[in-house]
DNA sequence: TTTGTTTTGTCAAACGTTTGACAATTATAA
DNA sequence: TTATAATTGTCAAACGTTTGACAAAACAAA
């Protein structure tokens, strides 16, 4: 690959003049300028950004650590982190963490490595310290990392209380809410509580029905189809969307009519959802202005360091009205 | 952040030592070792892969060019080759390129300033001559790049020929196929072909419909609906499975019963669909094969960028049949 | 012409590693 | 004890840039 004196032999002039042409310093005149991109174009030259980035310059690399990009819903957010940070000119490591602890930790290690400018997180295996530990701007989606590691998520309590009273508002009187195991820090525990918050005000009760987040859609599916199966809930309001869809294939399966036996109202409200199931009410997170935050705040703090955040910033969810709370 | 010299310093040995240690390189007695590893464990030290790229080590960075990866079938590909990659040590670097030319250039340019150490690229709004420009070791999936780029794809014409055959099977008789507007080289034509030359082959017709990969699903739908409501189809191969799930809605709108009035197919078969929606008969690509081949062939081009590899891998589809034939 | 300004060049240090040559020290075996 | 091998150290160059100091050259204006 052509280097900077490659460049600067064919345009026959010296390195730091092709260096001044590409950085833009010192004064130089028009005709040297064209000389160098000529001679740039010609050898298809790109600046090696190691080299550029070892000699103090920042990489323009930032880290995306989320659970898996496979869920549509981290799909989206992903999509939408690339979109918004290749438009500011940096551009992104994936890392898909999964619930492995120890893959997290590799790839913190890498991460820090490669000296990435920043790092997006939203996915939490390991403790406060080792996030500590790092020493790079860190933001974080919907969970508690560390002091000072500021927190962007939608507003997780309001959501709940809209799918209470949504699933209310559409006459069920005996409701179910099925959600990720309770772990603590989980922004669904908030869901929860919001949920329950405007049943207890009523004075009404609810079922809980708890899922681990790793089972697999079959084993969610069969503990769904149990819960069914008792019919003793006209409305049920499923923390995620995926799940949502699970009670509809299980209702299906058992000829329970939606919206007619069963109100159903799911969280997320991705674009996918959106358009491929779009019966389906639900509670939607504003993904792009999430990510525009959590980019925003990033920016922020790899511009200077030391810049007081908020450690939380909550953004509005939005009700999303389908045909299965009609 | 630490660096080699504060390592040898609280070590007590020399920065050469450290490198040594690091690099398992030289003879070293243990003694040395772990004081070095003490260090470097209580400095939080993690070598700078910037300054040990420049140095002549590889990047163990691979970039991955993809449509987006907002859309199952390649977030389920994203989330595969990361996981794969991983485990050999390598990290990715995300490119979206949409249908955006101009985004695709600029993301092989920083690949290039990046110093990757190979692109996995399934995304071609480029000219060859562009590819052939970047000097790197590529792999591409399901679409011809230039001479000298393997391309790794599932068996498309096969794909054609088994949906073809399955919709006979469960006795439709007025087939439609829908699929994206032909362009060149495009994967989904080889799907049309296999599809045609079963019908051919038996002396039958079928209807054509394209839509543009561009189109969002409304538009999509409308133009389903359209053509649903002539009800003059009662069998449907969709060249993706998105499409099929349009296809499912507008037929329940329209109140058009699956399988009774229409049997449909759909093609891809991801993890997403194979669990949300198992009732729709799909051809499953087999992604986890399809990304081991490609990591296989690129790191056996990183290793000697000259070795000979064929211009094509071609992978085994499978019919998965769900109630929508039936 | 002189003076001043703009452009370009030379040189060198720095970023944090790796690696080779070579020497010095220590440990082990005969 | 000596000979040999293993270990560690010093030194320096290299990777491809950026950036500052300084000087030389080119050009313009007075």
């Amino acid at each position: 690959m052509a280097t900077l004196d490659d460049i600067a032999k064919m345009a026959g002039v010296s390195a730091t003049t092709v260096s001044r042409v590409i950085n833009n310093y010192g004064s130089l005149s028009e005709k040297t300028k064209t000389k160098v991109f000529a001679a740039m174009k010609e050898l298809n030259y790109q600046p090696n950004s190691l080299a550029r980035s070892l000699k103090g310059k920042k990489t323009q690399l930032i880290g995306i650590i989320l659970p898996g990009v496979g869920n549509p819903f981290f799909g989206q957010m992903v999509q939408e982190i690339e979109d918004q940070l290749f438009k500011k000119g940096f551009r992104i490591i994936l890392c898909n963490a999964g619930n492995d602890a120890e893959k997290e930790r590799a790839y913190l290690r890498m991460l820090m490595a490669n000296r990435v400018d920043g790092i997006i997180a939203g996915s939490h295996n390991l403790n406060i310290e080792e996030y500590q530990k790092v020493g790079l701007p860190i933001i974080s989606f919907d969970r508690y990392l560390s002091e000072n590691i500021p927190i962007v998520s939608s507003d997780n309590y309001h959501g709940g209380q809209l799918a209470a009273l949504s699933l209310l508002a559409a006459g069920s009187k005996k409701l179910q809410i099925i959600t990720g195991a309770n772990r603590p820090n989980s922004p669904t525990n908030n869901r929860l509580s919001g949920f329950q918050e405007v049943l207890n005000r009523q004075n009404l009760d609810f079922k809980l029905l708890e899922i681990p987040f790793s089972s697999s859609p079959n084993i969610k599916g069969l503990k769904i189809k149990e819960l069914l199966a008792k019919r003793d809930a006209d409305g049920i309001f499923c923390t995620d969307d995926l799940t949502a869809l699970l009670v509809m294939q299980q209702a299906k399966e058992l000829d329970i009519k939606i919206p007619e036996d069963l109100k159903l109202i799911g969280y997320d409200g991705t674009n996918f959802i959106q358009n491929y199931h779009p019966e389906l009410t639900t509670i939607m997170q504003p993904i792009s202005d999430i990510v525009t935050m959590m980019i925003d705040l990033l920016l922020k703090r790899i511009d200077d360091p030391d810049c007081k955040l908020e450690s939380n910033y909550t953004l509005p969810v939005k009700l999303i009205t389908g045909a299965t709370t009609i």
